[in-house]
DNA sequence: TGTTAGCACTCGAAACAAAGGAGTGCTAAC
DNA sequence: GTTAGCACTCCTTTGTTTCGAGTGCTAACA
């Protein structure tokens, strides 16, 4: 992550101008504007020059002879790691504060998508928290109807399934506490790795003639746990690729904003986010390096947001590549501890 | 709805052939074509004489002096109205058994879009059924924390809902146990407008000292019903709009998939529809008539579903309106069925 | 040796022109 | 009432030209 040693001073001067430049116009920027854009006073001639050598190193290229330069991949990367200054930009909209309490969790995290596109007209997206379904926390049945009971099932970090059992029987109240003792008293604060084959065994046969509601309660917990694709993931501003012509022709569009319905791209985004190392850092993403092949035009930007008990979700950002890094992470890093803060400081009301 | 008495058998013929040719191509249709497509042997100026008359009636028109004919709003409508035939056309994609039986509403319906999508190449968008929340079915406090017990609610229709609630004191079991019962036998099965004000003094009065929690659990009853917005709507092949010219340059392109994007259009759709007296029939819509402004430009075809306890969704379609009416019509109704068959039939596992 | 002025050259974008052709409306004849 | 014929319209396509921003290179300069 050294700097080129091939690369002066100057040079880098004169990157960093292109690439500000590029980020501002989206138009490829030549030499005569340079003169006017660096402090170092340079003839146009001398920075062509320099364009050539940097061209060379990889750094920018030329969309056509006679066309300006544009930042390359490896040009932006730079930039991102080391050129760029941390802009003390404020979020307009509701300066501190982004973000109501509300207590849905679902609710919050859509407004969270939602002010961040409106704060940075890019596309943006928010997981749900990936809950750390680990431990079985509590479970109560309950009669509903002659014939239906719900089991409620409350997981580590609070997270509350239901489901409906249909019995054949109809179960006695006193039966069904006895359910509820037994269940609560074997299972409660659980691993789900300690329910053993065994366990179940020991349990329908304490169960005795309810074993079979006792079978169907385990397999609820078991589908709960296993529903992989239950990671809700919440977008907004979808459409502000349009804003960018070099996203914006069919092709493209077609293909991102298809990855934004379908979802199933971007929850392979925040698996893979979630996955990497460096957590409650920010990621950045540049063309290529996306793990999500339809956003090779595109950078994306990621923040890990964290619930408490290790409950993790994931924040983010595409746009084109010429995008207001500086911006979009600070936007980013003001949301993520938003979040945290909301749910960590004060569980209030 | 009777026909425009100026409107000759002939002139029928050939309006009918002009859409089902625009229908087809997409591009204005002229005499010459006419005069192979209809069975009619006429000569292409006879049919200009007619298509004149077609245009003064208003239910064609030119883009532009010296272009074919196109249909107008109006029509598309008399199309729908009179002219369609019913194609017997069977629906690709699992000739019967279009939907897999999963227990999760949410899948099916999912898997419901989805369906409809790639059997039409438009844009589909499917309703989570309404309930008719106005029944309590049932209520069940349960210990989760010292601090924290969960409110399950669980209301006609059997939607269960649930809600934390924060105690400051810890409720021993048969406190819990008492306020249960007093909740049950006062609430279950009384519709929501029974709860009045004094009812619920009287409930907080005979809770005594946790009147506090019994405040929070009508607090959070309130909150259920009240939340209009949790309709939840899925949607797929948004981007299908890109096949359709008519609709795939930006601007139009845009406000559309906002639309699906946002929703909330899609949740007015889907109440209008709801509250149109032709229910379980299919509701067509084209251009202007649509309830929705951005989709002015487009058809939206509708159909209701129903799944039992009065619980109703909606299933739509939204394309450009050379739509193949008949085919979406035909695959909305054989879906409908399978929808409503799934869940009344058998409510089967 | 690094910098700069000058110049020929490239190439896309925009403007303009011309050709082609699908389709029309109208008239006159059948 | 139907049809052939014709002049006319106007969009689309294609080609040509012009314009200018930007380049690379060379030669002169400090």
């Amino acid at each position: 992550m050294a700097v080129d040693s091939s690369l002066s001073e100057r040079k880098l001067t004169i990157l960093k101008a292109i690439i500000q430049n590029y980020l501002e116009t989206g138009e490829p920027v030549g030499s005569r504007t340079l003169t006017k854009y660096t402090d170092l006073n340079l003839s146009s001639a001398t920075i062509r020059n320099e364009m050539a050598d940097l061209e060379d190193l990889g750094y920018i290229f030329q969309p056509h002879t006679s066309a300006g330069r544009i930042p390359s991949d490896k040009g932006y990367r730079l930039y991102v790691d080391m050129l760029m200054e941390d802009k003390e930009q404020e979020i307009t909209e509701r300066e501190n504060g982004l973000l109501e309490k509300t207590d849905k969790v679902e609710q919050v995290l859509r407004q969270a998508a939602k002010v961040l596109a409106a704060n940075t007209n890019y596309a943006t997206m928010v997981s749900s928290p990936v809950n750390n379904r680990n431990t079985l926390k509590f479970i109560q049945l309950s009669q509903v109807d002659t014939e239906q009971i719900v089991a409620v099932i409350v997981l580590g970090g609070n997270v509350i399934k239901n489901k409906i059992i249909e019995v054949g029987e109809t179960l006695s109240n006193e039966n069904l506490l006895k359910l509820n003792m037994l269940l609560n008293t074997t299972l409660n604060g659980m691993s789900i790795d300690q329910i053993t084959l065994g366990l179940i065994a020991r349990l329908k046969e304490q169960a005795g003639i309810h074993s079979e509601v006792v079978g169907h309660v385990l397999d609820a917990v078991a589908e709960i746990i296993h529903v992989e694709d239950d990671m809700e993931i919440y977008t907004s501003g979808a459409t502000n690729i349009f804003k960018y012509p070099e996203l914006s022709d069919k092709q493209s569009a077609q293909e991102i904003i298809s990855a934004f319905e379908e979802k199933q791209q971007l929850a392979d985004l925040v698996t893979e986010t979630l996955a990497s190392e460096d957590n409650h850092g920010i990621q950045v993403y540049i063309g290529d390096e996306t793990p999500v092949k339809t956003m090779r035009d595109c950078s994306v930007v990621t923040a890990t947001y964290e619930l408490g008990e290790g409950m993790k979700g994931t924040i983010g950002i595409i746009g084109p590549k010429r995008m207001d890094y500086e911006h979009v992470m600070k936007t980013l890093k003001t949301l993520q501890s938003e979040l945290d803060a909301i749910y960590n400081k004060e569980p209030k009301e």
